[in-house]
This record gives C-alpha cells, structure tokens and sequence, in this order.
DNA sequence: GAGTGGTCTAGACCACGCG
DNA sequence: GCGTGGTCTAGACCACTCG
C-alpha cells in the first residue's frame, strides 16, 4: 500500500465549495432567493467561515451573488448588456444618450489624461460628471474631461456650475465634427467615491473605459467611465451581443 | 470630552494600507523590484497577515503588483495594450492574426452557445482552442466554436485533431463572406484549465469576451476569449488607446 | 435589539520555485 | 531545505439594515 500517490492534486476547499455551490444555486435557488447566512453555509459545508466567504466572493465576481450587509445574500439575476461603442460614432449627450449630467467643475486634469488632451498639466479642462442608471439601479459613474479649447463659445452661459452647466458644456460639444474615438477597457477597484454612487464598497471591482474623442485632427475630449463590473456586460457593437456566460443547461441532457 | 464624535468614518486597515503601500510604489519601487514578503511588511505595518494579504489583493487586481507562489511580490509593469476589435472585421486565422492555433477537436457546444449559433443542442461543432502571447507571456486562451455548416469543405482533410487540423479548420472559415461581428466584455474568474494556461491559480480574475461572427445571415462561429485581467488592457478602435490609469505624476507640481 | 455581512487577528500547515 | 505566497481555522468585534 503506502501512499498509493493516485490522489489527485488536492482542489483548494474554497474552489470546490464554489462550484457546489455553483450548482446548488442553478438547481434550488431562484434570482432574488436569499441563503442562508454565512456562519449556518459554513457549519452546513463543515468550513469556517473565511473558507466559505472566498468561494462566495467568487461566486460575487462571477455575477452569480449580490451580497448586503445587513440585509444578506442573495442570487442575482443575469447580467444586464450595457452598450458602449456603437458603430456610429456620437459625442456624448447626443439624443439618445442615456447618461445624465450631474454637475460641471473645472479642474486640472489628471496628468495621463492631460497628456491624451495636450493640454498643459497645469491648465483647467471641464470635468463634467455623468451617471448611468438603468431599471433604477446605478450602473456606472463617468469623469469627462474637455479642455476650453473644445468648446470656446462657452462664455457668457448662465451657470457657473451644477447639472445645467454640465448640460450646456455638452451642448456645445455637439457643434465640434466628430472624426473618431478609441477605446480601452481594463479591470479596476473603485475608489470611494465611485464606490459610494456605485452603492458598492471601495475596492469593488469595477471595468474602466477609458475614451478618447477626436476632433479637428486631435484629442477633444476624454471619458473614463467606471461600470459596475458585478452586475454589467459590455456590449460592442450594433447588435447587443449575446448572453453566453453562465448557463445552468451547460451539462448536455 | 467624551467622544467628540468628529472623527470620520473609520477607513477600513486594508484600504488605508493598499493606499499607502500604492504611494510606495510610486516613490520608493521600480518595475519589477521584489517587495519584502508578506510576514515581514506586515510586522513592519503592525497589522495582521491577512489584513496585510487584504491590501496587496487589490493592487494585484489594479494591475500594480505580481505574486507569485515561491518566488514572491513584484512591481508589475504598466499593463499591455491587446487590441480586440479593429474597425475591419476579419475572421479569426486571417493573416495579422497574432493568435496561435493549439488544436482542435469536435463537441458539444455549451448551451448558450449553441443557442447563438442555432445549432441543435446536441450537434457537435468544431472547437478550435488558440493562444495569444506576448512579448513570451501567456496573455489569453480562447475557444472558437464552428458549426460544421460554416466549414462545409473540411472533408478528407489530414489530420483529423492537433494544431494541423486547427489550421485547417480556420483555412476553411476564409472561404466565408463576414458580414460582421458582435462582442461584449465582462469579468469573470479562470476556469481551472483557463488558469493553467494563463500561469494564474483557479479563480483568478479574467475578461471575458465573447464574439459572434455572422456570415450568410446567421452566427457563423462564436469565439469565447478568456485575458489576464491584472495583466491586460483590452483597446477597441484602430489607435491603440491610451493608457491612463495608474498614474504615479497625478499630483500636478 | 437582533441578525446580517465586513473586518481583523494569531496562528497553523501546504504547494511551489529555486538554489 | 528553505523561503515564498496560498489555504484554512476559530474566534472576536464592527457597521449596517430592518422590524
């Protein structure tokens, strides 16, 4: 006998839980289903709590749970498509777009971004900030910076700050001919402020987009925008894309 | 005296450290220098391993540090630019494609998948898995499923699986007009042979994209692509995108 | 106030890479 | 064999939500 060695490489606990946990929750449990509490799951799996709480962050990440404090665990519906590049090219706050406008301010952008705008690392863009609800639930949070030189007729506008001036930045933005925007998406942690109107905690994990605009043959405009990495999908393209990522009927019958 | 009650929420130790431990980065630690390991920085802060193990998990997931079992942590370098959608649409194998073929081999397609490509649930498609490395690091795996009826003329072709047969399999899927293509991106955690390939332990974080191909008005092929999250930044457009997170020069001089 | 998830501790052992 | 990060435990306390 001895140590017949056969056994195969010991699967850390937490990753087996997961993926029992996994199938528990495609076989018995129904979107919006509370479980049971996180020291009754690891008395229950015979785990302490910790072990039971990584196999639920993953289960978190993965868009299958939504975790509360206070409130519970619960299971959370499929992810929801949130388009972002569409194949015709618009500024933002065109018709249609579904951000709306928070406030305005001037600030001097973050060096990167100044360096994407060419502008001087010490010159005061626009940073208008703009949310994305969708079903009543806030979705993502966006930063967009705009240099003076993009909108130059923007003197004498009522507001010096607040949602209306954000809107009239935007509105003049429109008058620029958009030539092309590039995009990148990367994973991120929010920080506390977006975190907060993301209705996360900070460190949550979060996807960046980060856009440029073009216009007269440079930068005009910078977006970063930060989406809720747990319950969005990004979509590219006209179609809206397909939902391929967990599927309870992967096992063929 | 009593409690003054002004002072602020308390920060939570880890979100305080993974701050100050950032800050660090920028002033004190070049790309790929070797932090002390995990005992020790946490004697050094006064704060459990956990917590300190806490804080060092977000800066892997913000792409700043590597760990790696047995060897230790390290500075990460600035994420990689990987272009994932250009504005000419070309099938996967076409000349320029940076992804290398691994093999091949007929099942069934997952469910969801199926359903996307309107096959039967039980019909068996072609599974051709690929590879993309960069600058010798392993950067994605990816699994394209093509249904029989997208590669008509795969017949007395010689291999009948391995990378030969891949290559014969993509060869075929040229003959097709692309009519276009349709993606979304979301986070996910590596499957446990995904993980392997991409040298990441099960669970790691990863995007997820998933393309549809349509060809002679249907979805001729769908292509599941699984990146290095920490490692990666996905751009869109045919610039390249800028980078600008993580930018040590934030605070203007 | 009771019950939830979130944070933190102090310790143990394991799997891996490397000399 | 030694040092690294990875897993796991058993417990404590905190912050939040809700009845």
């Amino acid at each position: 006998m001895g140590t017949t060695q056969l056994d195969t490489v010991p699967e850390p606990k937490y990753w087996h839980l997961r993926t029992v946990l996994s199938e528990a929750l495609d076989s018995e449990f129904s979107v919006g289903e509370i479980l049971p509490n996180e020291r009754d799951l690891a008395a229950r799996f015979g785990v302490a709590r910790a072990t039971l709480r990584q196999a639920l962050e993953q289960l978190e990440l993965e868009g299958r749970l939504q975790r509360r404090r206070g409130v519970g665990t619960t299971v959370a519906p499929p992810r929801m498509g949130v388009a972002v590049g569409t194949e015709q090219h618009t500024w933002p706050g065109a018709v249609g777009d579904a951000w709306q406008p928070v406030d305005c301010a001037t600030a001097v952008a973050p060096a990167a971004v100044a360096r994407a705008l060419e502008t001087g690392s010490e010159e005061r863009v626009h940073v208008v900030r703009r949310s994305l609800v969708t079903h009543g639930q806030p979705v993502a949070a966006e930063l967009l910076y705009i240099p003076s030189s993009s909108v130059p007729d923007l003197s004498g506008i009522d507001a010096p700050s607040g949602t209306a001036r954000a809107r009239s930045v935007l509105r003049e933005l429109q008058h620029l001919e958009l030539e092309g925007e590039d995009r990148a998406v990367e994973l991120g942690s929010a920080r506390a402020d977006d975190a907060k109107e993301l209705d996360r905690l900070p460190g949550a994990p979060v996807l960046l987009v980060t856009t440029r605009f073009f216009a007269e043959g440079r930068t005009a405009a910078v977006s970063v925008a930060t989406y809720r990495a747990d319950t969005c999908r990004l979509t590219f393209g006209d179609t809206g894309g397909v939902e391929i990522h967990h599927d309870p009927e992967r096992r063929a019958s």
